[in-house]
DNA sequence: TATTGTTATACTCTATAACTATA
DNA sequence: TATAGTTATAGAGTATAACAATA
């Protein structure tokens, strides 16, 4: 989802009776993904220029001190052939590199460039400015919960 | 996201470090989505032919009296040009029917055929134990705080 | 002129299979 | 033979703009 165009930003339809979708979690989810995939385009994709999962790797590679596509893919969810082109494209962009893995030839390791880290630093704080502008809506404490139920439920 | 063919179904990636990842909502809402998207595939999607977003539409016609395209797309979030298509599918398996409006020609009011309706009928009957299969992972009261909560984040 | 819905078109994302290289 | 990564291709989903019909 995501509609710029002619959609109505908030559309007043509360007379509709959502039925048993009501009590679908995954119904909520998806919503609540339009929500926060709003958000992230605001604060931090156009700024910086990232998509969602660009950000995430940005994020894990800054996180830990090297890992291989293999495992980035296993962590996000991506095919090897999907990450090989993101991979390429934020290389292109001089935001990390690609570095053979001395033990094992066919592995590699994936590592950030300075430009990389500095980038990955700044979007990492407009997503926490990003995290306190739902706090109109959630509670600090809600925020906390509302992840935790989340981790939960997906077996995390 | 939606991986089948060379992702390892459980990777062992507990040593990853989430870091910034680990306070965005955004993060864990699409990983959520990755869990309840499984479900629904293996309880409703293959089972009877459908869609998330055709299911959505379904159910929001068997909850209520007479929906127009446009009202059915504010709901959803869909697009004019994307919600024509996807009534023709529905159409063309005869679950729904277009009526014209008699009040304002411009309009429409989508309703579900007999068809439609026994089918909207089973596969409410088949998402209500799909959230029950969440048991395993959240309680009853979990659940409805999960909701509850996204509920409050989307603004809805 | 504004609104509802449709048609046509292009683009992004992802899925699949086949390939290379290392082991 | 198995694994890590790449390349190539096709497909699903969605966005955009132009259009038709009604108001």
């Amino acid at each position: 989802m995501g509609l710029r165009g002619r959609m109505p930003e908030a559309a007043p339809v509360d007379d509709v009776a959502l039925g048993a979708l009501d009590c679908v979690l995954g119904y909520h989810v998806a919503r609540a993904a339009v929500v926060t995939v709003g958000l992230f385009e605001r604060h931090v994709g156009e700024r910086f220029g990232l998509r969602k999962v660009e950000f995430s790797i940005l994020m894990l590679l800054a996180a830990n001190a090297a890992l291989s596509p293999k495992r980035l893919g296993q962590v996000l969810l991506l095919s090897p052939p999907n990450l090989t082109l993101l991979l390429d494209r934020l290389q292109e962009r001089s935001l990390l590199r690609r570095e053979r893995n001395p033990l094992d030839g066919r592995s590699q390791n994936v590592v950030l460039t300075d430009a990389g880290r500095a980038l990955a630093s700044d979007a990492a704080e407009a997503a926490r400015t990003m995290e306190t502008e739902l706090s109109a809506r959630l509670s600090s404490a809600e925020h906390a919960m509302l992840i935790e139920l989340l981790r939960k439920a997906t077996g995390r």
